[in-house]
DNA sequence: GTCTATATGAAGATAGAC
DNA sequence: GTCTATCTTCATATAGAC
């Protein structure tokens, strides 16, 4: 049988009825409170205002409501990554890469901890193909075909500075602007010397 | 009265009986598999080989046994503290710390993730002053006065680098070596600038 | 130091009414 | 889309014997 489907459905082309979008909003920030095993579906009802099986209507398990909340997330680092693959040359391609990661990660820098480190969502990332594929996407943007040590440690150590660094009590205060400014220019001494 | 205690009892001065330890090590490695919230007591008893009566025993609350985790990660914290503090010049002293965080973190790049970013971890280290002193005199030391944001940043990105790097999937392949080499080549780069 | 047994509550999850 | 009611399992925690 000849399929015009594509063989992994974009992250992107998810939808959800509203009242979906309402409980992933309210568990991605409880997740990023108490962890996704720290938050139970009693909790999630109760900050939405409605009943455990109001929840349980509209998703039938909790592992799918940290799937979807992961999916959610991933949906818009997969679009940066679209934006990003097709540019030439292939510096400017990691440049706007990581340009875009790094202005994601501030906005959502409340939730970067639950997907980044969360070992619920970790185990959920190498289990998940759709959800693998965008991790490895955003590392070969980065790495470019490089897989020396040097070039992979370079590469984790930006991937836990931005991710890390945003949730440290050591910059809660900081506004945006200036969290930006910084990690732009420490990210680009890691990077540009060994990237 | 007059008292020579201390204010704060060394974290190092903590003593365990062998069967409590034995709980400890079995609990550090399923909060860092699980996370802390997603690791019951009854698998602690379990990974000892032995009921959870007997886990209670030693510890009268799931809360004991984390605070005593962290005492313990931090007790060894505080010994590489203490050596560094009493080194002049100051940057002398910064350098060893650096050297030593980053050693220690590579011996125990299995656990750093659950003392870094579990929220229950994250919380405790908020509340419990004698932990929350020991952080603050290591950024303390790391700083050295300086108050400014570029300073701070650079803290926090070395602090998240140096923990998120170890535990990242990119470098889960490497040898502790390797690691090291790269690791403190990139912190060096973040710190010599701007530190 | 470890056991069996048990209390109590909260977790995930479902049935069926409105 | 939300409710009440209920089920089952698992969690934390304790009592008391060996």
């Amino acid at each position: 049988m000849v399929s015009t489907e594509p063989a992994t459905v974009r992250l992107q082309s998810i939808r959800r009825s509203p009242a979906q979008a309402r409980i992933l909003a309210v568990a991605l920030n409880l997740f990023a409170e108490h962890g996704v095993s720290g938050t139970s579906l009693q909790m999630i009802a109760d900050g939405l205002g409605v009943t455990k099986a109001a929840v349980y209507h509209k998703f039938n398990t909790k592992s799918e409501i940290v799937l979807a909340v992961a999916e959610n997330e991933f949906a818009k680092l997969e679009a940066v990554l679209e934006t990003a693959e097709i540019l030439e040359p292939r510096v400017r391609a990691r440049e706007m890469l990581l340009l875009r990661v790094i202005d994601m990660a501030i906005e959502r820098r409340r939730w970067v901890s639950v997907l980044q480190s969360d070992p619920v969502m970790i185990r959920l990332l190498a289990d998940h193909e759709p959800l693998l594929r965008i991790t490895e996407r955003v590392y070969g943007l980065l790495l470019d075909g490089a897989t020396g040590p040097e070039a992979r440690v370079a590469a984790a150590v930006m991937s836990a500075a931005i991710g890390g660094t945003l949730v440290h009590p050591l910059v809660a205060d900081l506004d945006d602007e200036t969290l930006r400014r910084n990690l732009l220019r420490i990210t680009r001494r890691i990077f540009d010397v060994d990237g």
